[in-house]
DNA sequence: ACCTGAACACCGTTCAAGT
DNA sequence: ACCTGAACACCGTTCAAGT
C-alpha cells in the first residue's frame, strides 16, 4: 500500500557483455519497485528540496527511464503522498507496557513525530492537502489509545486528537520554515528594528529571534495537556 | 513593502484608435501595478488553487505581456508571499477599549485568522516556507499586546504566541486539506472501515468523519487557553 | 508484466530591445 | 520608467510500441 522502506535488494542481475554497455553507467540497477522509487525520491528530496524532485530527475537516479515510473505509481502527486508517509514510519517501544505516565508517552510519541519530520523538512512542507497515509495512521491510533486508556472520554477524544495533532503540525511547518539561513535571520532582524514602532510587542519579547523552538515546543504542549486532562 | 490592496484605481488610459485596436480585448486595461497583479493572483488562486497560478496565465487576465509582470514583482515566490499576506488584512475592532474579557478577544482574533484563511483555502498550503508579512506581523503584535495585557509575563510570551500560533495554523491546514469531496472522503471512510482491526480506536471514535470543525476549533483553542492562562 | 522514446502542451525566467 | 517577444532550458504526462 505504501512504502514499507523494505531496503532495495541487491540481487542485480549483472549480465553486462563488455561492449554492448556504452560505458556510460557501470552499476547495474535493480529492478523498479514502489519501494525503490519512494526512497530514491526521499533522497532527492533530502538533497534538493521539494523544487528538486522531478519525475525526470527521480528516473534518471534510478537508471531507468522517466515512463518507466508511471508503471508503478500513479503520478507525481503519488510520489509526494509516499514520500511523505515514508518518512513518518514510528519505530517506537515495540510493546508498551501499561504504563502510568500516558503524559510522558505523549510527550515522547509527539516529539517523535516532530523530530521525524524536521529530518527531512520538506515533508513539513508537503503536509498541506496530503492524504493520510498507513503510517501517519498508525501513529494516529496509538495516540487515541494512549489517551483513552489515560481516561479522557469517547466524547472528548476527537478534540483531544485534533488538537494536539494540529498544535504539532502547526509547530513542526513553522520550525521547518524558520530553518532559514543566517542571512534570512539578520534581514528580519533588521525588518523589525526598523519597524519597532509598528510591532513594539514583538520587538520587545524578541519572538523572531527566539530559537529554542525545542523548549517552546515542549512546554506549550505541556500547556496544552495541562488543558487536556481528564479531570 | 506588500499588498496593502487600494484597490485597482481607474484612471484608464482610454485612448483605443478604432481600427489599431485588432478586436481583441475591448477593455483597456488599468496600468499594471504592484496592487493589480496581487489582487488578480488571488482571484486566480480563489478559481484555480495553487497549481492554477501561472505567470503566463496571471499576465493574461491582467490584459499584459508574461515579462510585464516581472518589472513589478521578483518572481512567482514572490506573488505567493504578497498574495498570503494580502489575504490577511485584519480588519478587527479598530479602536480595542481596554476590555476585561482578554480571553473573548484572543478567540476572536484567532476566529477570524482562521477564517480569513478558509475563506482562501490554498492560503493554508501556501503557509510553509513562506515569509512573515506585515499583515501577519500585526495579527501576531496584536496577540502579543493582548496577551500581556491580560497578565502573561514577558518571560512566558513567546511560548504562548508560538503556541496559539501553532494550534492556529495546524488547525487550518488540517481543515482546508480535508476539505475534500465526498467522494474522498467516502473512499476515507471505506478505507477505514477495511481497516478497522488495524485502527480500531480511530474507527471508535469516527476520528476522520466528525465534521463539527468548528467546534473541535473553538474547545480545543480554550483546552489551551487554560493551560496558557497567568494563574 | 514491465519498460521505452517520441511527442504534446505546457512551465519560469534571461536577455536584448523597444518606448 | 515601464513594457515586450523570442528564446532557453526545462516540466508532467499521453500514447503507441516494444519485450
Amino acid at each position: 500500500m505504501t512504502a514499507k522502506r523494505s531496503g532495495a535488494r541487491s540481487k542485480r542481475p549483472q549480465r553486462i557483455s563488455q561492449w554492448s554497455q556504452p560505458a556510460q553507467e557501470p552499476r547495474s540497477e535493480p529492478p523498479l519497485s514502489r519501494e525503490r522509487i519512494v526512497a530514491t525520491a526521499a533522497e532527492l528530496l533530502d538533497a534538493h528540496g521539494v523544487d528538486g524532485l522531478t519525475m525526470r530527475r527521480l528516473a534518471d537516479r534510478l537508471g531507468s527511464g522517466v515512463m518507466s515510473l508511471y508503471w508503478h505509481v500513479d503520478n507525481k502527486e503519488d510520489v509526494f503522498d509516499l514520500a511523505l508517509d515514508a518518512v513518518l514510519e514510528y519505530r517506537g517501544s515495540p510493546q508498551t507496557v501499561q504504563s502510568q505516565d500516558w503524559r510522558g508517552e505523549v510527550v515522547h510519541m509527539l516529539e517523535d513525530w516532530r523530530a521525524s519530520m524536521l529530518r527531512h523538512p520538506w515533508s513539513a512542507s508537503l503536509l498541506p492537502r496530503r492524504a493520510l497515509g498507513p503510517n501517519i495512521l498508525s501513529r494516529l491510533e496509538l495516540l487515541s489509545k494512549t489517551l483513552s486508556r489515560a481516561g479522557v472520554a469517547d466524547a472528548d477524544l476527537n478534540v483531544a486528537i485534533w488538537s494536539l495533532w494540529n498544535y504539532v503540525m502547526g509547530a513542526t511547518i513553522t520550525r521547518a520554515g524558520f530553518d532559514l539561513s543566517d542571512d534570512d535571520r539578520a534581514a528580519a532582524q533588521k525588518r523589525l528594528e526598523h519597524l519597532s514602532e509598528r510591532y513594539p510587542t514583538i520587538e520587545r519579547c524578541r519572538l523572531l529571534l527566539d530559537d529554542d523552538w525545542d523548549g517552546a515546543f515542549r512546554k506549550g504542549l505541556g500547556f496544552l495537556l495541562d488543558g487536556l486532562s481528564p479531570k
